[in-house]
DNA sequence: CCGTTACGATAACACTGTTATCACCACGTC
DNA sequence: GACGTGGTGATAACAGTGTTATCGTAACGG
């Protein structure tokens, strides 16, 4: 998946740094907490990554990845629409098992970062699978024909707009997100069907 | 519209912060720079405000209030539907006109830092101003009848989502945000009209 | 077995938010 | 009016951060 074996002081470093984000979030991704995590110094981290911003970037693209692993898992079935609508689900799933991934995702966090080229191509390629899955509605006249990268897109913003709000804890605390989550995509879905006019 | 009348000092205090803000970033907005452009030193902040989150804290007031002002200033049609649609136009309009006040209110971008009890408030309000918006559309019979917030979250959703991500630079750089947005909350808003079953 | 080279641990640098110190200036009292 | 007292705020210190420079060391080539 990755673009080249990494030794075993990389693997470790980018594996310390996992974990750490996993178990007590972004705030705690400091180089030195991942170095000594990884059992090495922090030389390592820049001669390895060339700095904190090339282990975000790592991990930001296995979030990437996984998230396209999460997608490609929602079964197929013969009912595109149907199946639309549970990658809605699965994305909401994927988002609160990782939530600290997520908003090293999709939330510029860290300071100065900007994503590589290769975090861009691996976010595309998490769209793409959106797309293809939009290709198949397509293709059997349930929604309109059109780019399906740009469908995607609609389908993807209705999966962020509520996990976003969610994870971040705007709006009232009893608010059944799960169900904010099903309707907008159930709309979204149902608005880009055949038999609607624009 | 703040609850109580701030001083010279807090008042310039609060005015530096927000023109470092919008000028160069979350990421400048500092202490010492926030002090040094208020003309005091970094203890005034911290005897005024308590410290950065409380700076932070108010300038998120500010910009919820400001969002609530964006969103009652759609003005009021015959067509309660459309004048949805508006608030969401307005809603993107507001996002990216002041990117870095959005990225404050919607990214938990500061380490440490959670809503003060005021600033929730404040939040629940500019939904509250949607969830109005709701309502009228609701007697007016052309969306379902249901809890006005709950409704109100899920277009604040339409609109938070494909926002989000445009100014997070996700997805392909070609993308016509303007067109995700119109598309996904006039797909919101008609599968909640009260034609349409579930 | 030595010279070179590259690697990595340590420590320093420029920042950050926060806190402690402490001079100073205004006020109240005699 | 002079003096003691209080609080305010500027300075500097502290514990962090990411990053970089120094420099000992260990491995490799001849």
């Amino acid at each position: 998946m990755s673009q080249r074996p990494l030794d075993d002081a990389s693997s470790s470093i980018l594996a310390a740094a996992r974990e750490i984000l996993a178990a007590e979030g972004q705030a705690a991704l400091t180089v030195r907490r991942i170095a000594a995590g990884a059992g090495g110094s922090t030389m390592n981290v820049y001669s390895r990554f060339g700095g904190k911003d090339g282990v975000i970037d790592a991990l930001l693209i296995e979030g990437f990845e996984h998230l396209t692993a999460a997608i490609r898992a929602v079964r197929t079935t013969k009912s595109p629409l149907a199946d639309l609508l549970r990658c809605g689900v699965a994305y909401r799933t994927f988002a609160l098992d990782h939530q600290a991934h997520y908003e090293l995702m999709f939330d510029r966090v860290v300071p100065g970062y900007v994503m590589s080229e290769r975090a861009h191509v691996t976010a595309a390629a998490a769209l793409g699978t959106m797309a293809d899955r939009v290709q198949v509605a397509m293709d059997a006249g349930l929604i309109r024909r059109g780019d399906t990268v740009a469908t995607a897109t609609v389908l993807w913003s209705a999966c962020h707009g509520p996990v976003s709000l969610e994870m971040k804890g705007v709006g009232p605390p009893s608010t059944d997100w799960a169900e904010v989550n099903r309707q907008l995509m159930a709309a979204a879905v149902a608005g880009l069907s055949a038999g609607q006019r624009r």
